[in-house]
DNA sequence: ATACTACCTTATCAATGATAAGGAGTCAAG
DNA sequence: CTTGACTCCTTATCATTGATAAGGTAGTAT
């Protein structure tokens, strides 16, 4: 009775990995916030209450959308001969590039109530392939937290200014007008110089600053562990 | 014309500062989704399309409030004595326990439209302090940038597992079953040693090795100018 | 008195997530 | 072949929510 050969005609025409799949090829035409189920239901050539029998409610499908979305952003081990700063550092840029594909990705994600067993099992790899490189567990999560809240918190704020609308928060002649005409604010002269704090460049000052800090904590481990007890692993 | 001198009476019950305020408070009980315009203006001892007055849509309401939790999340010029890393560690510290009292108060934050003059201004002021300890402008601009996302990154992820229900993403015991019965996978070593990814120690890890790596790329950039031409600002 | 402005109310929308009830197809058992 | 059960979808219908239109009331200015 558990066991249904499923003939061939009659095969529903919804599935949960087909509806994730075009809800996230509408998301990527019209947004979030014009993603609804009626929209999507539309899109799938069914009414909106068919959704209701693949997903309890529309925050399921949101974090199906977030768990693809995730195991879609080039999770995965490290190249051999890959330093872990190389690796963690690609890893990152590629969740970057990734989600920026998508608009509000990022909002979708840490919005996300939770993840797929199989994300969880993914993220535990990962880790495990970081105590491989000589990081004892808590580091290694507190190092992959640091990194994912650092990147979810700026692709964030790259996806929360409309493309169309502004590409920054204010322009910057109103920017001059309330910084009181000073031409000499560090504001302004920053934004001259180093353009839209949410560019590439400024992604990876916070990157490699962070990766570097996270080296250096563990160095600063590594060494005093070697004091205490020279039991510790490969730290070559 | 302009110039109205109000009578005492008929003082209007509302004005945007009440408003958001109010909603604030009214936050801090119920959380984001229960903020709705009516309850707010129940809570107000009005109707709801009275809002509308003040606000042109809930979303400018929104941006108030979020321009009112940073302002009053501790920004200001660093004490003197204090160096660059005590005074951004101290300011970012603050700036994460203002926002954890108020529930989904990060969401607010990021999804914010545009902050007010004040604001903006506070900022730069802030900017103006770093360039006087010794940043160039779009470093300042850059580490300030990066910390903020990192924070609220942080933050998001703290807040958006809701306290009465789940503490953590998914309870000890079925991620046990979850990783196939290995305790001695790293998630749960991790989780066992260090706590919840999303602890005091956690955020304190990221936060370091942020402003250690800031602070690395920042002497770099010094020793690179020292070489390079000795016309460098005010650098010790 | 008249007109004007500031501020709020009542009535009403449209959009959206969600549910209840039912129908059509398929399959297995008797 | 009929019956019952199960899967998957539809039609009808809600309740909630953000938002607007139109109007009222009180002061204020002319």
């Amino acid at each position: 009775m558990s066991q249904k050969t499923r003939s061939e005609e009659h095969r529903p025409s919804l599935d949960r990995a087909t509806v994730v799949q075009t809800a996230l090829e509408l998301l990527k035409r019209v947004g979030l916030d014009r993603l609804t189920t009626r929209r999507l239901a539309d899109e799938l050539g069914v009414k909106s209450p068919a959704l209701y029998w693949h997903f309890h409610n529309k925050q399921e499908l949101l974090d199906a959308m977030a768990d693809a979305l995730i195991r879609g952003a080039g999770m995965g081990p490290p190249r051999s001969g890959e330093t872990w700063q190389q690796w963690l550092a690609r890893r990152v840029r590629a969740y970057r590039t990734s989600l920026l594909t998508y608009p509000d990705s990022a909002r979708i994600i840490t919005e996300a109530r939770q993840l797929s067993p199989a994300a969880i099992r993914a993220f535990n790899e990962e880790l495990s392939a970081m105590v491989a490189l000589g990081f004892d567990p808590v580091q290694a999560l507190r190092t992959i937290t640091a990194l994912t809240n650092y990147v979810n918190g700026f692709i964030l704020q790259e996806q929360s200014s409309r493309p169309p609308a502004t590409p920054e928060p204010v322009s910057r002649d109103t920017l001059a007008e309330l910084l009181s005409e000073e031409q000499t604010a560090p504001l302004l002269v920053a934004l001259a110089e180093g353009g839209s704090p949410y560019n590439e460049a400024s992604f990876e000052y916070g990157l490699q600053a962070l990766i570097e800090g996270c080296a250096a904590a563990l160095n600063r481990r590594a060494e005093i562990k070697d004091v205490s007890g020279p039991l510790a692993g490969p730290n070559d």
